[in-house]
DNA sequence: CTTGTCTATGCAACCAGTTGCATAGAAGGA
DNA sequence: TCCTTCTATGCAACTGGTTGCATAGACAAG
């Protein structure tokens, strides 16, 4: 239930509604932890009614109104005691390495293009990370000196980035090693 | 869908049983993919009355009887078919970058616990790793020339010792981090 | 004036994966 | 002798997450 505390950090950093909660994890909480709009409500509906979090229906001109969400009591008291527990340390999830190993029995070209197109997503998301990191952490609008907040959201962008690097470099490896193999069997 | 593709993978690699897939996937394939004996079966289950798989009663001396699983023509098509089309390049879900960043809110000794726990963990699969390297891929008792399946066994175990490095070198970083700050804010 | 995009919220159905429990014979150690 | 571990299979209930669909006003572009 990992996305309860997600959404709890999220708020205690900044009250907010669902659907700022959404653009949010298309964004800095998305760097580590993905969710569509429609389990961001549901999940914050039950939150609510479990007295975890406080609602204000705001009125905004030229806008529908929106239910800000912020953390109440309770609320903080759980994230504190999940902050307590430990949690078991994830592993991968690779669809790309099931690819990969079945390209033995399949056409290697069909990896080699699906691999190139995982490379470009990446490195794309490593730009669009390494512009965050100059735009809040490392660039002249940067705040200075940053409080501990900052400093943790900042090493967290780091483990992103190390994370795109690293794959990219993999697939790289991964490139090198099919083209090398070439043709290893005929199509099923 | 993946976990059908990745037993459709492992039993080209080799036929067998449930309980053999089970513990395949906590070594090699879970690498990448992990997977309870549970889900295995009911997968398994599903996929034969599809008429992907084949299924052979094995009775052995001392042992209960096993069903061994082989790969039917159809699943052999599924699984090109599911080469051929593209997949989503999937992003992160690491609940530890949740804890980080919620550290700002509460007692960071107990995130320098955590981290330094899971950094354990990393480091130990990372041993595994290489001592699996060794065996099978780069010591003195791994096939040489190895072919094709084998070349792309070792780029994915590759991609699992890259990823356990970058981790460990990570959580590394974010001890620094939480040390250099220090007491941030007292316990909610 | 219509089409499309943005803000904002939500229901319903489904699917994948986890957790807990159950069975059962063989082997080995306390 | 009993307890645990290993091999081997499976059901049932639950939870977390995805997909598809729906609503609705404001605004901008064509």
């Amino acid at each position: 239930m990992a996305l309860e505390h997600a959404i709890l950090v999220s708020l205690l950093e900044k009250p907010g509604s669902g659907y700022e909660l959404a653009r949010r994890f298309d964004r800095s909480i998305g760097y580590f932890w993905t969710a569509t709009h429609q389990q961001i409500y549901r999940v914050l509906a039950r939150m609510e009614s479990a007295g975890l979090l406080a609602v204000r229906v705001v009125a905004q001109q030229g806008r529908p109104d929106k239910k800000e969400y912020s953390v109440a009591a309770p609320g903080r008291a759980a994230l504190s005691q999940w902050l307590h527990e430990p949690i078991e340390p994830e592993s991968l999830r690779h669809d790309l390495a099931v690819k990969i190993r079945g390209a033995a029995f399949d056409d290697p070209a069909a990896l080699v293009r699906e691999v190139e197109r995982h490379r470009r997503v990446h490195g794309d998301r490593l730009a669009h990370y390494l512009a965050g990191e100059l735009r809040d952490f490392t660039g002249p609008e940067a705040p200075a000196p940053p409080d501990a907040g900052q400093e943790l959201q900042h090493v967290v962008l780091r483990g992103g980035i190390a994370y795109e690097r690293m794959t990219i470099a993999w697939l790289d490896d991964v490139l090198a090693t099919v083209r090398r193999l070439g043709a290893p069997r005929p199509p099923a």
